[in-house]
DNA sequence: TTCCATACCTTGACATCCTAGGCAACCTCC
DNA sequence: GGAGGTTGCCTAGGATGTCAAGGTATGGAA
C-alpha cells in the first residue's frame, strides 16, 4: 500500500505515544484504526504508529482514565469502539505538552552548547 | 547537595540520552561523573542522568565504537577513565541530531492541529 | 574520625515499543 | 462467486532502555 515513509526510519521515542493519541482524540472522538491515521495525517505523514504499539497503548490510557471507549456503529454500520478524551484526559495532555516543553528546551540548550 | 530539580519529574525520554552522551563528549574527554555534571550544566540545570543509566548507556555506546575510553590519572590524582569521541562518534551524533529534528519537527505539526 | 563529594560499577524491576502474527467484516473487481 | 485489499479489533513474545537501589573506594574537609 505504498509505505515508504521517506526510508529514514522516523520511531517515535518512548513517551511521546501518550501524548500523540491524546491529541489525536482530543480533535474529536475516534477509533483505533482512525487515531493512526489520525496522526499520520496531522503529522504531514512523517508519523506512522503501528497497531501493536497503539492497541496496547489505547488500553493503558483508558485503565488511567484519560480516555473513556464505547462500541458503536461507524458510518460503514460496522461496530468500531470509539474512544473520547476525558476531562482528566484533557488535562494529562496539557502536563505531556508541558513536559515535552522542557525536555525540548533543555534539548535545545544541549545542542548550542560549544 | 540540594537537587531539587524544579519538583517536576522532566525524566528523559528514551533515546534521548545516547545522544546527550555524544554532545557532552564532543565537546572533549571526559570520564563518567564528569558527563553527567556536564549535560547537567549545559543544559541549564534542566537534565540530571542518573548513574544508573549513564554507565550501563556508556558501555553500550563504547561497545558500538561511538567512544573510546582510557584509565587515566585525573586532575585529583585519581584514576578515572575517559571517554572520547569516535570519528564514527561523531558521525552518529550528526546522525541524532537530525533523527530528533524530524521528530521534533512532526510533533510540532501535531502540536498545531485543530 | 566522621562525613561528604567524587568516582566506578551492578542488579533487578519496570515500562514501553515493535515484530509478527490471528480473526473478522466489508468492498471492489474480475 | 471468489480473490484480494482495506478496515477494524486484538494478543504474544522479545528487545530495549531507564531507573531505583545498592555496593565499593578514595580524598578532602570539619
Amino acid at each position: 500500500m505504498a509505505k515508504q515513509k521517506t526510508d529514514q526510519k522516523a520511531d517515535l521515542l518512548q513517551g511521546t505515544l501518550d501524548m500523540l493519541i491524546l491529541k489525536a482524540v482530543s480533535l474529536g472522538p475516534l477509533h483505533g484504526y482512525g487515531i493512526i491515521q489520525r496522526i499520520r495525517q496531522i503529522s504531514g505523514e512523517m508519523l506512522e504508529v503501528e497497531q501493536g504499539s497503539l492497541y496496547p497503548a489505547l488500553y493503558r490510557i483508558e485503565q488511567r482514565g484519560w480516555v473513556s471507549s464505547q462500541w458503536e456503529k461507524g458510518e460503514t454500520g460496522r461496530r468500531v469502539k470509539l474512544y473520547t478524551l476525558t476531562k482528566v484526559g484533557r488535562a494529562q495532555l496539557e502536563v505531556e505538552e508541558a513536559s515535552w516543553d522542557r525536555l525540548a528546551l533543555a534539548i535545545a540548550k544541549v545542542r548550542q552548547a560549544t
